[in-house]
RNA sequence: CGCGGGGUAGAGCAGUCUGGAAGCUCGUCGGGCUCAUAACCCGGAGGUCGUAGGUUCAAAUCCUUCCCCCGCAACCA
């Protein structure tokens, strides 16, 4: 197989923050179908994948779990990578930024692009709101005060690092401009130019003081670098660039043939990263790919509602190569997929079981039934024996040629279809192979055949199950970079070897006469729905026994007897609940809040005076209901600002286990004021 | 007018860039077959392509209006 050349290949690197769902998977294992197509292709691949170690978020989560940033990453990152090697990806670099080497490298890089100029030393400079901490910008605040609690904001600065984005944006147009197949897919291009590149780029900020679990800038220790710049070099760190000299392996991998990263992160991957590649002197990724996400059933994923979906738990059911099936196979190129329990349970039935497994095991039944599991070709066609023992006359097509015909597409066109990253429709043209050979099982009735008692039908049997056994293994090779168990279990089977991706041109390659298993196994065993739905049910079981008193299955199971149970709060003593002024309000008004979701602003008598509330609960009740009850509002809780409004007061509402919420309200009959105690 | 995505058969989707007979998978109904994992093969039913206009010989596709859904963001006090 001739050596077409390096190919490296990238997916982001996952933040190591926790488990990873079959979302964050699927990427992994997007990538490894891509990458092992591209070695049977003949490139020589690198592919890289790794976890996103540093940052505050990291620092906080360490913290709560009571553990030092780099155990808590440790951690997780091992569950990643155990999940990525469950999945069988065959990735040759499992990289993580909190290695010493590339924090050294990273240092160094930021050092050569302050020494350059490219970042200086600056004032992060905005609008400062005290009590609230935090710094706002012209435009997020609200008449002029802070968007947080509505009070006056000062100017402030913060010491800060920036980079001089503008700089390199007239060349990165051009880059973009004349490599369309930069970004993928190129809807998303426009998106970049018109709302990033073409208002003109902002400097950015790359450094932070805020916390420490990241690189520090070496020069000036109380800054750390920014998250993205530290994350994003992984790409050339660990394929052995440096900044003082790098190694012939990053001189002949980089540039990167593909990043593979998520449309979420497609702007610091296609404005952020190329200019500091850019500044660095080092040349640009050929292309990065914005793949669109993989949704968990029913709306937004929630675990009390038990749809989301870890790739280890559902591989205990269906299986690792099923896993990766669904997750490829449902992807499609631009738009979000949706994956439920229901729908991997259809797929893995009619297509694994019924049309893949189903086929596979027919035909070597057939061949151990009627030839002791000899696959023998003869060479008779179905112009000369027809399972009727009748050849009509008028048949304008040669059934045998017919699929010969498809066997020999499909690799050219799974191969077209990968070259434009279009996995889902490689997988199907694929299974489309499939399908032909059960229609042509059914077109030359080999049991019909069976029944015959010359030779000339006998051959004809013989060469219907070769021609089965060709396109089978034909198949199966190429469904190796999706499903590689299955692939090598199908050709063991079929005591098949293989013939690699550019010799599929001529058809009749399996050795005649060589013999099928005599013992073949169901690859996928169908599965019943509710046996599904039990196994999940168990599962969950497990997880909530595991996760000792898991708050939110215990609600979840609660909710049947219309109780939960909630996260139990710290005492307080009489005088703590005594500071608390409620009141009973009666709503004279109310509307809705135009421009929000979830706000209806209440005017509400208390007494003598009437108060302004807003509240969260447009979903659940509208202005007109809200007129005329009579609720319970805290009446001396701090004033706040809310879309622009100003609310003083909060209505009292319970909210159950499905986030629906519910007004309390007094059960006789009260004044106005009534004071709660 | 915050940003973005979407509305095509009962369900889930492709087709839209580059106008030219409305397609795929599942389900459903009917038929065939019996090698096989109650599987496989064939056929039928089922669609105002969200709405209203426009351009065109021709519109799911291009232009304009409006309606609805879903993410994210903002403000669940």
């Amino acid at each position: 197989m001739a050596n077409k050349g390096p190919y490296y290949i990238t997916t982001a690197i996952a933040y190591a923050s926790g488990k990873p769902h079959i979302g964050n998977t699927y990427e992994a294992v997007l990538a490894d179908a891509i990458a092992r197509y591209k070695r049977v292709e003949g490139y020589d691949v690198v592919f890289q994948t790794g976890t996103d170690e540093h940052g505050q978020k990291n620092e906080i989560k360490a913290a709560e779990a009571g553990m030092t940033p780099q155990a808590f990453v440790d951690m997780n990152a091992g569950e990643i990578k155990r999940i990525w090697d469950l999945m069988n990806t065959s990735y040759d670099r499992f990289v993580r930024t909190s290695d010493p080497e590339h924090k050294r490298k990273v240092q160094k890089i930021f050092k050569k692009l302050y020494d350059q100029g490219d970042i200086y030393k600056g004032a992060y400079e905005g609008w400062y709101c005290t009590p609230c901490e935090s710094f706002w910008t012209e435009s997020q605040l609200v008449d002029g005060n802070c968007p947080d609690c509505g009070r006056p904001v000062t100017k402030a600065k913060e010491e800060a690092y920036f980079f001089k984005m503008s700089k390199y944006a007239d060349r990165l147009i051009e880059y973009i401009n004349t490599h369309p197949e930069f970004i993928q897919p190129v809807a998303r291009k426009n998106e970049m130019m018109n709302n990033f590149l073409l208002p003109g780029l902002q400097d950015l900020c790359v450094s932070r003081t805020s916390f420490t679990w990241g690189v520090q800038v070496d020069f000036d220790p109380k800054h750390v670098v920014y998250v993205w710049l530290d994350a994003l070099s992984n790409y050339t760190t660990f394929a052995g660039y440096d900044p003082d000299g790098s190694t012939d392996d990053y001189k002949k991998y980089w540039p990167a043939d593909l990043h593979l990263i998520g449309k979420d992160i497609i702007r610091f991957h296609t404005i952020y990263w190329p200019i500091f590649l850019m500044a660095l002197g080092e040349p640009l990724p050929k292309q990065v790919f914005g793949h669109p996400w993989l949704l968990m059933g029913d709306g937004k994923m929630s675990k009390s509602k038990g749809n989301v979906l870890y790739a280890d738990e559902m591989s205990e059911i269906f299986g690792v190569d099923a896993v990766r099936y669904f997750v490829l196979h449902e992807m499609p190129f631009e738009n979000d997929g949706v994956l439920t329990w229901d729908l991997c349970v259809e797929r893995f039935n009619s297509d694994l079981a019924n049309t893949l497994g189903n086929l596979v095991n027919r035909t070597i039944s057939m061949t151990n039934k009627y030839f002791g599991g000899e696959v023998r070709a003869t060479g008779v066609t179905d112009l000369e024996v027809a399972p009727s023992g009748v050849v009509s006359e008028g048949q304008t097509g040669s059934i045998d040629e017919d699929l010969k015909k498809v066997v020999l597409e499909t690799p050219v066109k799974v191969t077209e279809k990968m070259d434009h990253l279009r996995v889902a429709d490689a997988i199907s043209e694929t299974f489309a192979l499939f399908k032909r050979c059960n229609k042509y099982i059914d077109e030359t009735a080999p049991w019909i055949l069976a029944k015959g008692e010359d030779q000339q039908t006998k051959d004809r049997l013989s060469q219907v199950l070769y021609n089965l056994v060709e396109a089978i293994a034909v198949g199966a090779e190429l469904l190796e970079s999706f499903m590689p168990d299955t692939a090598g279990k199908i050709l063991a089977q079929l005591n098949a070897e293989k013939r690699g991706l550019d010799n599929m041109t001529t058809f009749g390659q399996y050795p005649s006469g060589q013999k099928v298993t005599d013992a073949p196994q169901i690859l996928f065993q169908r599965l019943k729905p509710e046996d599904v739905e039990a196994e999940i049910a168990k599962l969950q079981q497990a997880k909530a026994a595991a996760a000792g008193a898991a708050e939110e299955e215990k609600a979840d199971e609660a909710a049947d007897a219309d109780c939960m149970d909630v996260e139990k709060k710290e005492e307080v003593t009489i005088d703590d609940f005594a500071k608390l002024q409620i009141q009973v309000g009666e709503v004279v008004s109310c509307e809705a809040v135009k421009k929000s979701k979830k706000l209806l602003c209440s005017q509400v008598k208390i007494g003598s005076e009437t108060r302004q509330i807003l509240s969260g609960i447009k979903q659940w009740y509208t202005p007109e209901e809200m007129v005329g009850k009579k609720v319970l509002v805290i009446t001396n809780l701090k004033p706040a600002k809310l879309a622009g409004l100003e609310s003083q007061g909060m209505i009292l509402c319970a909210e159950d286990d499905q986030g629906r919420l519910s007004l309390v309200r007094p059960e006789g009959e009260v004044s106005c004021g009534a004071e709660v105690r």
